[in-house]
DNA sequence: CGACAAAGATAGTAATACTATCATTAAAAG
DNA sequence: CTTTTAATGATAGTATTACTATCTTTGTCG
């Protein structure tokens, strides 16, 4: 190991065999969210990401029982990701209002790919996360796979983003509502403003600035800022 | 035809033969509402529909392309249906601000079957709203779609909650945003509240208007009332 | 050198997502 | 009262998907 490296700890209900820790599970990580982004995930299938790596359907099927799991997958990683950056950006702040147009930031705007993590591109994983992130959980599985812990990273954030909005308002009734709504609308106008523009105030500039704004503007006054 | 009737016309794009006009397509409406609803739009195809209406798989392919143009033909049915609901029930209501609440309540609150019409079973549909609905959008084919004016009444809908917005606060910045926001939350935190309780603040009642409260919170602190 | 984990190669199955064709029924038109 | 025509039923067939199983080969570690 050389360099930089940031290694993120999975739940390990996620996987079969860990794809973190072998050459062919990293390339299964790095193409798939490659793939996932090209073709959408309906359309992604375990053949082609096997054609894609040089492998065989069955050598994917060693690491991840299907193509759901391995949603859950790069979406939890991703949200874990994204809560170390949070913490390590914002604990040396200590004005709450700061922090929390920090968390703002961080969600409604693009990432650049992150070096530490050679085998995922952040960048292109923030799209899948925009397009594709909310059918991990809406499934009828939810329950099932809410039980083995597979959306504790998502949660871990909104709670971290949670607090934030109390130390702001101690007072404030729906902080955890507040911070999903922050995260989902983030991603949801994002879409919006790509595809659906008639559906936000920002469809010509298609600038993420725009959602920041709107963002920061909602949630202090929600919170009486 | 005997008694009250409702009938909502359809973009005829999403269909090949117009299923309001057969007493073969009622039933495909009638039943897939049913399916998707039992067994999740993933797990819901062609042939177990065909079984449940006792008819052929050949059968529902000459109404419907395929099933994600059903899904979008019944969620924009949905959205069509809510907005002829909520202008009928705000025309009469001077107060803008009243008329938001009754939006909000429209979409936040459960709804009971409207008997007028007969094929269509409004409160599950609600259901399917809020587990499947972005999945009629969230597509890589989302653009064309858009291009055949397939989502449409969405649009519509969140038209008419914009236009309310500006009239309780011309000068609101963001109304469609805004408006978009109240949309997708309504059903993002009631599936939250049903199956990740911990994303949300009213986790242990499961009560409905708790989600209604939030609602207005947000919505009358953004537009600065 | 032997053991063992990982990967490659290949085969096979049930279900899915369609398309095509031909026969039957029912209602509308002449 | 026939003749079209539209809608449905019945059946068959295909490519792809979503897996499971098995057997061989390769590489590393003790």
């Amino acid at each position: 190991m050389d360099g930089l490296s940031l290694s993120i700890k999975m739940n390990e209900k996620l996987f079969l065999r860990n794809p973190e820790q072998t050459e062919l599970g990293k390339k299964i990580i790095l193409f798939s969210i490659q793939l996932i982004h090209e073709k959408g995930f309906e359309d992604f299938t375990f053949k082609k990401l096997a054609t894609a790596i040089g492998t065989t359907e069955a050598g994917i099927y060693r690491y991840f029982e299907n193509k759901h799991k391995l949603l859950i997958y790069i979406t939890a990683w991703y949200w874990s990701w994204l809560e170390y950056r949070v913490i390590t950006h914002t604990e040396n702040i200590s004005d709450p209002n700061l922090k929390l147009k920090k968390v703002i930031k961080f969600l409604a705007t693009s990432v650049e790919d992150d070096i530490r993590t050679s085998y995922v591109n952040e960048s292109i994983l923030h799209q899948i996360i925009i397009a594709e992130g909310s059918k991990a959980y809406l499934t009828k599985h939810v329950n099932e796979d809410n039980q083995d812990q597979l959306f504790k990273p998502y949660k871990d954030l909104c709670a971290v983003i949670g607090n934030y909005i109390l130390e702001c308002n101690p007072d404030y009734k729906y902080p955890r509502s507040l911070a999903t709504t922050i995260v989902e609308m983030a991603h949801i106008q994002n879409f919006f403003m790509q595809h659906l523009p008639a559906l936000t105030d920002f469809g010509k500039s298609k600038n993420e600035s725009n959602i920041l704004d709107f963002l920061e503007d909602l949630v202090f006054h929600a919170i009486g800022k």
